[in-house]
DNA sequence: ATTAATTTTTAAGTAAGCTTAAAAATTTTT
DNA sequence: AAAAATTTTTAAGCTTACTTAAAAATTAAT
């Protein structure tokens, strides 16, 4: 299978988990930064491919296939940043833009020398739980978006979800880091953005979910 | 540049060295699985890109330019043989295998993060130089190919060269290893193969110039 | 030095993965 | 509930990297 049909499959499945579904060819188009024309074209040939589901101007749907094709990938990605980030000094960012190509040139063979090095790890350097070989993410997300935190909690930061350089150097900037501990004391939404008051820090996110912190209640 | 690009130029510099400049499209052709003809277009496209100077029914010449693309792609290929070699429990061939994939999706900046964590290794595990980050190969090569071996003298093996997953279980059964010595005690050759004595084991070498191992006298 | 064999080139064609433009359907706004 | 805006789909076309088949040139053999 090519490259274009893992990132497509991928990118349904990245979609759904975040968007609540919204896996319409547009959505998919927008993240890979194709035209909406060659999304539906290839939806339409990965349905005859059974790796997912195809209907008009409905959004599409991993088959069981499709699904286990996209946790491959997505823990072929996730083995490549851990290994890269207990190996060399690499920012967050340049190693996911690594991951992003060397996930598709991986055999399962290499993916399974990678976790065993790494003593079989659950999560990568973003927080982010890695599939294990039969593609099963065993680990149970109790985590919330930063953006739904409450007032006057303490949170522990358990995931930093983005493609973007600018987000990962701003968290560097103010200690945002998988592991670390938060303390929300004012926050401020509306539908475009939310402001948020943590460490004696404001800092604002916007509300276009390309960019994501998790958290979870510190008890 | 593409990855179809990177395998060509690199495959143009290989045989280059190898069959002292055989290089017209047939031979490439052969080297890459493709068809001659694809190999002929592939050469005229890589002309107007100043890859290499192609003319009628002459063999190919790379460019400087391309001559620094197929070290460019030679190195990354040795550092990741030579990474995966000192980290996991794996064949020279599995290991060869998965650099020919990953050689295509590393940026300059992860192949020096490699180069630098093994302390700017000189050579693979086959014995191969590694190109620095320049594309130069400063160490200087003194080998001959083992069929030009003499009766009687001692030697090093310098390298392993081979895409023949059956060479490399030859030669890890044999004891034919970067670094090991070598004694030619009796030799036959003519021109389709060179049978060759050694520490009391007679092994064939076939002349079709896919399967060689290089070696220099041990003074 | 011809003839035969091989190689290279040309020509025409294919599949993958895109593009833009316009038609059709859906969704949002008023 | 109509009108406006957006999204999805269809259609036609492009580029890359191949293919096979046949013509042209080169190389090898007698």
């Amino acid at each position: 299978m090519s490259v274009a049909i893992e990132n497509f499959v991928k990118a349904i499945y990245k979609n759904g988990k975040r968007d609540n579904n919204d896996t319409k060819p547009g959505n998919i188009a927008k993240e890979l930064g194709i035209s909406n024309a060659a999304a539906t074209d290839m939806a339409k040939k990965l349905a005859t491919k059974d790796l997912l589901n195809y209907e008009k101007y409905q959004p599409l749907q991993l088959t069981e296939k499709g699904t286990k094709m996209a946790l491959s990938v997505i823990r072929k990605h996730r083995l490549w940043e851990a290994l890269l980030f207990k190996m060399f000094d690499m920012s967050l960012h340049d190693i996911h833009r690594e991951a992003e190509l060397l996930e598709h040139q991986t055999s399962n063979f290499l993916a399974d020398k990678i976790s065993e090095y790494l003593g079989n790890p659950k999560f990568d350097p973003h927080g982010d739980p890695i599939p294990n070989a039969k593609g099963e993410i065993t680990t149970k997300d109790t985590s919330i978006q930063l953006s739904n935190a409450e007032e006057g909690k303490t949170y522990i930061i358990s995931r930093l979800m983005s493609d973007d350089k600018e987000f990962f150097d701003f968290c560097a900037l103010n200690g945002l880091k998988y592991g670390n501990t938060l303390v929300v004391s004012k926050q401020f939404t509306n539908n475009k953005m939310t402001q948020i008051l943590i460490n004696n820090n404001t800092i604002l996110l916007n509300q276009d979910f390309t960019s994501i912190i998790y958290v979870n209640e510190n008890h």
